[in-house]
DNA sequence: CTGTTTATTTGATAAATATCAAAGGTTTTC
DNA sequence: GAAAACCTTTGATATTTATCAAATAAACAG
């Protein structure tokens, strides 16, 4: 389990042996119930979270209704970015869809290690530079794409996400009403 | 101009002596007028600028229309996320608005200096990590935010702009088309 | 299974924004 | 300082999406 990690982050940027053990020592697995949290509103991001199996959901809530920010697939990471980088309390929660395992990078830790091992160091600026690409990239979509288009291009990205996931989730990830959402679905 | 460069990027990320002298060694420094490209399409964007003063506008063309996608003013950074980091022809243009004095950071060697000077890794992770949480503090106002609602929001934070940029622009940073940005401006 | 909750669809209407067309304003340029 | 180019506003209408209300459909619990 912790191999396939490894090589997913060293496909990201390569790692040698030194940084592939450093990195073994600052990380937990958990196994975690369908339903139950991976992080929890209010308490701070302190780790980058890589879902080993399973499938889960980001979601907060903006005037009391929950927003769903992204779904985070098996071989996916996820983190609330605000969080984890200004350590502040969060308002994302992420919860499992299905019985999950997950394995926890500690962020202090890593933070340190990659200010002497510049493997790691160079995985960091990795990982947060293409992180930015995509989130420009969906900002594009946003912008300038019809509700419909978004819903076909999700699809295209995450195929299995409807036997998955309920509509309204769908619906508040793309910005349109559950409503909408099921009159595009009429359509296609 | 150099000093108060560094100034800026030290409280971004803390940097030593050794640290100074390797961005010194690595930069260059442009007059560029009005109206000039700092970054052309098609051309790789192989440095990260910084307005040491001046105005720009970052946009390209979709469906045959221009998209700005940011306006940088003095004491700013900019460059092409996409071009940048998967060094591919650039789509985006980066043009001056006003004459500018321009710092151009290289990328190759910069990466290179930051395996082996942590203070360098630390400051690009910063610098990624904050621009992560600004886009995705931009795409929450897309998702969530009225045409209003974001015009004003930007006028909060860059109250210049109006002087300095056509309403055509602004309307398609905005994601609007110039005749609602007109609208909207009537009824505040 | 059967009632209950939860999820999805459908309908009628309202609001926000786009589109197309044209009229006024400003700047720029010679 | 008049013509041209560019920028902004205004009007009429169309499209997209939201909102509110209700009807089905599916999943779940006892």
């Amino acid at each position: 389990m912790i191999d396939a990690y490894l090589e997913i982050l060293d496909a990201f940027s390569p790692l040698q042996e030194e940084a592939r053990t450093l990195i073994e020592s600052q990380i937990s697995i958990k196994d975690i119930p369908k339903g139950d949290f991976i992080l929890q509103e209010g308490s701070v991001c302190n780790h980058i979270y890589f879902l080993h199996s399973g499938f889960a959901r980001q979601f907060y809530y903006k005037n009391g209704k929950e927003i769903t920010e992204w779904f985070a697939a098996s071989k996916e990471f996820c983190f609330s970015i605000e969080s984890y980088f200004h350590q502040t309390p969060s308002k994302l929660m992420i919860q499992t869809l299905e019985d999950s395992t997950v394995i926890f990078l500690h962020r202090d830790a890593y933070m340190e290690l990659s200010k002497i091992q510049s493997d790691l160091s160079q995985l960091a600026i990795k990982m947060f530079a293409e992180s930015l690409v995509f989130s420009q990239r969906r900002m594009e979509h946003v912008l300038f794409e019809s509700a419909k288009e978004r819903y076909v291009h999700l699809l295209e990205t995450k195929p299995n996400i409807i036997q998955k996931v309920p509509l309204a989730h769908i619906a508040s990830f793309l910005g349109i009403t559950q409503e909408t959402l099921s009159r595009i679905r009429g359509q296609l």
